[in-house]
DNA sequence: ATCGTTTTTTGAATCTCATTCAGTATGCGC
DNA sequence: GCGCATACTGAATGAGATTCAAAAAACGAT
């Protein structure tokens, strides 16, 4: 009986189709004014419907982020299979991170949003589980680089568990992007290019941890060679600094 | 004429009781179920009076936030002021985050919320400005002490802003509390003390920098041993690790 | 102390959404 | 074409933030 699938599959292609028209109200009008009726009516829905795919705003907010997040996840696989030392992935994942943000700045003010107690505590728990599912390689990612650097004798554990190692460059990350999106805030203080500082400030880090090859980390001239090679090899495209 | 300054006076009181009023129930209820007429309620005055001081919910999440950012800004100046070595205060700012975050966990729950789009955009300009005004010196701190260590040679700027500096410790700072605030995402990855973990990651970070002396971060008993001195001569206080 | 004026407080009414659900339509097997 | 099941609809409901006209209190001049 082919009839269930292709309501399955209906069914699927709407909410994808809700999540696109929030994904642009939002854009248009910024998280504050998002909807659910505006989202149901730019659909040509009834709201009803709309609450056939999402309980509630957070519901959706949820789904959508975690929905953006495959983007992000693809890259952090690609750069996890790419051929370049264990320390130039750890690089790759913010360079990633780099293009993500500016390609689509709203998407990790939502993520922050989303994360919030507010949304995160009154979103169903089931799609709190797909969220955390749709991460999961995300991080296993980052910890699978981790894990061939302590194989390859790059990077000593000292002690620590590869998830334990992994919590340094993943709250820098987490940090900056909280920073840069907090609009006004990093223009007061005169940081005009908070990614690439962050490049710094990652490879100062790795440094610390002893993570071979140390890295002359004022160098300039090897981040943007260093993202040249990742567009080429890990996007195909242009990116510039 | 007293009387204007006694309404004064008398008009902020009656905004610390609102904003006491509000942690309160934020501690009781969670920040998800706080409602504005049960914070009039709690203090005995109508709702209209509530709106007197502040002109939205945002308005006084806001205000909220700022004022129990006092405390926060007071041990980081302290901390700047503290008789050990630049780069041991730099542990301290951390080490003061711990103490703040076992004892009012919710603060940087609210903080995150806050610093939020959702809510930042929504509150008038006038609360922004003061909540700027009053995170100004706890920055601040952090800032002289990077100079002290660029004074004394400690530390090498090796091209960068004090403020660009800066900014790899606080975003560090940040993502962690954003990790460790976001329910059941750590114990997931079974790491239990994230902000002792911290503090190892911030010397990795630290070492990496050049910043003198060096030390081995690996070291556990270093901390327990700072963490100490910190309670005593910081705090006047007991912290247990 | 009394009165007119100004300021403050009040809380019921209003307004803005999110959310629900009784009614309607549509699809499907017979 | 019929009857059942499933999906869709959008007006009605509800929760809670916000407003504002009326009431009360404070003031200050007489």
């Amino acid at each position: 009986m082919g009839t269930k699938e292709r309501r399955l599959r209906d069914f699927a292609e709407r909410e994808q189709r809700f999540l696109t028209a929030a994904r642009e109200l939002i854009v248009q009008d910024g998280l504050l004014n998002l909807q659910m009726s505006r989202v149901a009516e730019k659909c040509d829905y009834a709201v009803g419907t709309l609450y056939q795919h999402f309980v509630s705003k957070e519901d959706l907010l949820l789904a959508l982020a975690t929905d953006q997040s495959q983007g992000r996840v693809q890259m952090f696989e690609r750069v996890r299979d790419w051929k370049a030392s264990s320390r130039d992935r750890m690089l790759g994942f913010a360079l990633a991170d780099m293009m993500l943000a500016r390609r689509c700045p709203d998407h990790f003010r939502l993520l922050q949003f989303t994360f919030t107690e507010v949304v995160w505590g009154a979103a169903p728990e089931a799609r709190r589980q797909a969220c955390m599912d749709m991460h999961r390689p995300l991080r296993q990612a980052t910890l699978d680089v981790i894990d061939d650097a302590l194989r390859s004798g790059e990077l000593q554990a000292r002690g620590l568990s590869i998830e334990q190692i992994c919590l340094a460059p993943w709250a820098l990350a987490v940090g900056l992007h909280a920073i840069v999106h907090h609009e006004g805030l990093l223009e007061q203080y005169s940081i005009r290019e908070p990614y690439q500082l962050m490049l710094r400030h990652l490879s100062d880090l790795l440094n610390g941890m002893d993570w071979k090859p140390l890295a002359d980390t004022s160098d300039t001239a090897a981040y943007d060679e260093l993202a040249a090679r990742f567009s080429r090899e890990v996007m195909n495209e242009d990116l510039d600094l």
